[in-house]
DNA sequence: GAGGTGACTGCGA
DNA sequence: CTCGCAGCCACCT
């Protein structure tokens, strides 16, 4: 039986990330079963950028949806030109329509 | 082996 | 309302 680590599940639930759509790290820590370690799932999100294919990091952001992670993906606009070519709208680095962008990953079970 | 860090969250003052 | 602290687990030095 093979166990998969913590962020091995993270990059699993992201890539069921549905387009046009968001999650925040403690609805997929949560998921995971541990609901405290949100900073496992931006830490497994570090580490995205040297995986193949890149996983949808953009989609992942804290729970007020708020692009906390954006100075990681290069540029300071990058996150959002991504999210928005999603067709997710965004403003001052915060998701607009966040209850009706955010995916439960549990709602899919 | 031990200590410090981190793309978060929740609760208390 | 805003600010600060503790908890969680894996990775890095």
């Amino acid at each position: 039986m093979k166990k998969l680590s913590f962020y091995e599940k993270v990059y699993a639930v992201v890539q069921l990330i549905p387009q046009g759509r968001a999650t925040s790290y403690g609805a997929i820590a949560s998921f995971l079963g541990a609901k405290k370690s949100a900073r496992m799932v931006g830490w497994a999100m570090n580490n995205s950028h040297f995986l193949y294919p890149p996983i949808a990091a953009h989609r992942v952001v804290n729970r007020n949806g708020m692009l906390s992670g954006k100075a990681h993906f290069g540029d300071g606009n990058t996150m959002q030109k991504l999210l928005e070519a999603e067709g997710i709208e965004i403003k001052h680095d915060q998701i607009q329509q966040w209850a009706e962008i955010f995916w439960d990953p549990e709602k899919v079970l």
